[in-house]
DNA sequence: CTATTTGATAACTCATAGTTATTATTTATT
DNA sequence: AATAAATAATAACTATGAGTTATCAAATAG
């Protein structure tokens, strides 16, 4: 109970603390640089606690400043989040969920899994968005997400992992391409193609993996371009700039350009699985995965 | 950013959310109702939440108002310790911590493991609570406590629990009783004396060890007390009313009134761990409990 | 049917957030 | 060295709105 600082203080102070400049801070707050001043100085009257040390045209943070910056972020984002989610209680919904997923999950897992969702919880208001593996783990951790969906095998202990799917790859080929599910026999048949491949940046996990499948077959590829969209690959692939190799749920059924060898021999499988932070408050978060879990199994 | 909300409207919220009475609220507040009511009122205006229902001389928390007033009084307690974590930085500490330990663990572990602490990390403020099992585990899991130290198997998932002693037990026998460490071969020989054990709700997983020890010796003791502090049990045995069964860090060397016979040779051990809440913030946490754990090794 | 308990409303006041004008100090620029 | 520019703090003013008192409306209890 003890402060009279109010949210007020603590959002200028942060504005202080971001550009570190009493006088653009003021402008980005549209109120006078006077008047900022004095709203934290008073806030360090208060709290006991000198906030910044100001010299020779530069003001810097002082390690308590710099605590209560990181501290008073976070904090400021949970009321943030606190407050959408009593908006949405009190329209009758059950509460918001931000959803993150690779590209290469909306072929159909994705899709299908939030149809039967939704039939079972109308009232939960969903927010998609594609995004790379490490863009979601980034944004889980600052709270900005609530669930990804990625192809990694380890993330941050702050956050938790769950597989959802394991898949076998496809090998892809263009259509006239000499080789088909009857004369396929082995990938050392593809010794000499070069090989379009998602980009390592993507996921090393993922990268890894493949690469442990031509360790396998005895023979490093030729590794000719590297992209992040299965539509780029196929595009590749059409025009003869080599072959590929994708986890199953990629298959593209209404593309006649390229033909899919499924790798059902090979033991590599790649997994798509669910992220989530386990420190996030998110009161329809416990539910979702429940269902998402049970669904997956 | 968008609100403006003050920590002002949230503690007046808590207030009323509390006893669901504006005029009491108010009182508690030390400002008049209506003050209070067209505060509450604001509030709900600029969330577009309404957050109670007022009707027949009673006032309810609506469903947001409810879930605003659980995670609110979080965030208001985060803040606090946030700002209490700012002030000792401020004075050169490196933080706070606040410990719970059962009695059983002040004999000689937790004075031991501080002294060896404070050696090396002067700036770190301690406070000290003597609680039982339970409280501590409602402390941590409230964040009103940083670190327990329990007799517990098993804690709430939000709670993390480490193991740091195992030690055996000691029989407790008047100093003038027949038997002695040489002639001691089996807890049947005391099959027919009243036992004084802690009480189970101590802790319950305790209690069980304990009862494990009888069982594996084939009888029922005949409990005749039950208390939760050593020195009342040691004082009990003294005056004849029965015998006991402790931790061997309770054994009191200086009491010459009772003996002490070690049972080394029974299986069960009774474990002093370490718990803590993994949601917790406190910045000298992790540091605190990583030298524990190094001690204890 | 009166008395009492409740929260909301209305009108007032005073504390203070935010304003403009200015100063002190340090650092570039000539 | 002298001047100009940049910065945050200080001082004095103003106007918004938190908190006040007085009152009302509704709903119960005796």
């Amino acid at each position: 109970m003890s402060y009279q600082i109010e949210l007020r203080h603590i959002k200028y102070f942060l504005a202080v603390a971001k550009d570190l400049h009493f006088r653009r801070a003021a402008e980005r707050l549209f109120i006078s640089q006077p008047g900022l001043s004095r709203q934290i100085k008073q806030m360090e009257d208060d709290l006991g606690v000198v906030l910044f040390e100001r010299h020779n045209r530069k003001v810097i943070l002082t390690k308590a400043g710099a605590y209560l910056r990181d501290e008073l972020t976070l904090n400021l984002k949970n009321l943030e989040h606190t407050f959408y989610h009593a908006k949405l209680l009190n329209n009758g919904k059950k509460g918001g969920l931000r959803l993150g997923y690779v590209g290469s999950a909306m072929q159909d897992i994705i899709p299908n899994l939030l149809l039967t969702f939704r039939k079972e919880h109308p009232d939960v208001i969903f927010n998609l968005k594609e995004m790379d593996n490490h863009k979601q783990i980034e944004d889980l951790l600052s709270y900005d997400l609530d669930i990804g969906f990625v192809r990694l095998d380890r993330v941050p202990k702050e956050l938790e992992i769950k597989p959802i799917l394991k898949e076998p790859f496809c090998l892809v080929l263009p259509y006239s391409h000499s080789l088909n599910k009857e004369s396929f026999k082995s990938l050392n048949q593809l010794k000499e193609a070069p090989f379009i491949l998602f980009d390592p940046k993507y996921s090393t996990s993922y990268f890894e993996k493949v690469m442990q499948i031509f360790d396998d077959s005895g023979f490093s590829p030729i590794v000719s371009h590297n992209t992040i969209h299965a539509s780029s690959i196929y595009k590749l692939v059409e025009h003869h700039f080599g072959v590929s190799i994708v986890p199953k749920s990629l298959v593209d059924h209404n593309n006649t350009k390229v033909k899919f060898i499924e790798l059902s021999h090979i033991k590599q499988r790649t997994t798509l699985s669910m992220v989530w932070n386990t420190q996030n408050r998110n009161p329809v978060l416990k539910g979702v995965f429940d269902f998402i879990l049970g669904v997956s199994r």
